[in-house]
DNA sequence: TTATTTTAGTTACACCTGAAACCAACTGCA
DNA sequence: TGCAGTTGGTTTCAGGTGTAACTAAAATAA
């Protein structure tokens, strides 16, 4: 009976999810930090712009889970580097139009396939089994978060 | 045959990652920051030193998985906010001896349950055999970066 | 139409952060 | 001893970040 509540941080969920994330993306950021000098939310925007292009940067604010204002920093940088152009859309002078440009496709396919290897990498230490629970329990959780940030 | 790699941010792994644990820290974090001024480093720190008494800095560092400059910044604030104190290693001059003051532990009493809470709170959507599954997997994937980051 | 409110995006501010330089104390080894 | 290298911790600097205030355009209402 210590009186106090009994809180070990190597076996708290946040803790644990937070520490394995921060790593995780630091260790594929500094690859492509280092060679190609994109910072992550630079690369997140690229990665969604190269996952679907013409799109405003509220739709990259929204699937990046980035704020409005990060976006506009990211953009601004990578406009400036090239990587990517910027158009108004017809219907609404407000809004910008996104796509990569050529330069930024070279750099995106250069840099997917070391994600998407570092992830294989990864989930190579898991059997498929482990790989289902992992992306339902994920999902759940993240359901779960959001409804609570809701309250 | 799009002649792209195809990196569905949705459905990548470190990404899902970052996003969930990014909401859930800042969730948390928002409640201790507003009600208790703490920002998630002190947090962390004070979390250690709760579990763990009189250690040095590099070992809050170590078991909060912060650099040592982030550890020596929230050392200092804690230390001006009067919720730890500090001493000297006797065998080490250089070393410092962490622990939480009687302020201290009136916050960490406070704090400590509502981060457990929200836990709970997260936990209550899984069931057993997915808590368990969850713990495993976040062990291995844990390992598996560890042992990447050394390649 | 005009007035009000909402939305897309940028800018300003104050804070936080990591990398590198730094100092002091310790260790290992000749 | 004494010198080279390492380690604990702090400071500095150059950037990154979130919040709030702002502008322009669009949607809504009167």
């Amino acid at each position: 009976m210590s009186g106090h509540a009994l809180l070990e941080l190597e076996s708290f969920l946040p803790y644990r999810l937070s520490v394995l994330s921060n790593t995780l993306s630091q260790a594929i950021a500094k690859v492509y930090d280092k060679r190609f000098d994109l910072s992550v939310t630079e690369w997140r925007a690229m990665a969604v712009l190269g996952y679907r292009a013409d799109i405003s940067a509220r739709e990259v604010a929204e699937r990046t889970a980035m704020d409005k204002v990060a976006v506009s920093r990211a953009v601004a940088r990578l406009l400036k580097k090239g990587h990517i152009e910027r158009g108004t859309a017809r219907h609404d002078k407000r809004q910008s139009v996104l796509r990569l440009s050529e330069e930024g496709w070279k750099i995106y396919d250069q840099v997917a396939p070391l994600a998407l290897d570092h992830e294989q990498r990864l989930l190579a230490h898991l059997d498929v089994e482990e790989r289902a629970w992992l992306t339902r329990i994920l999902d759940t959780l993240w359901k779960a978060e959001l409804a609570e940030s809701m309250r």
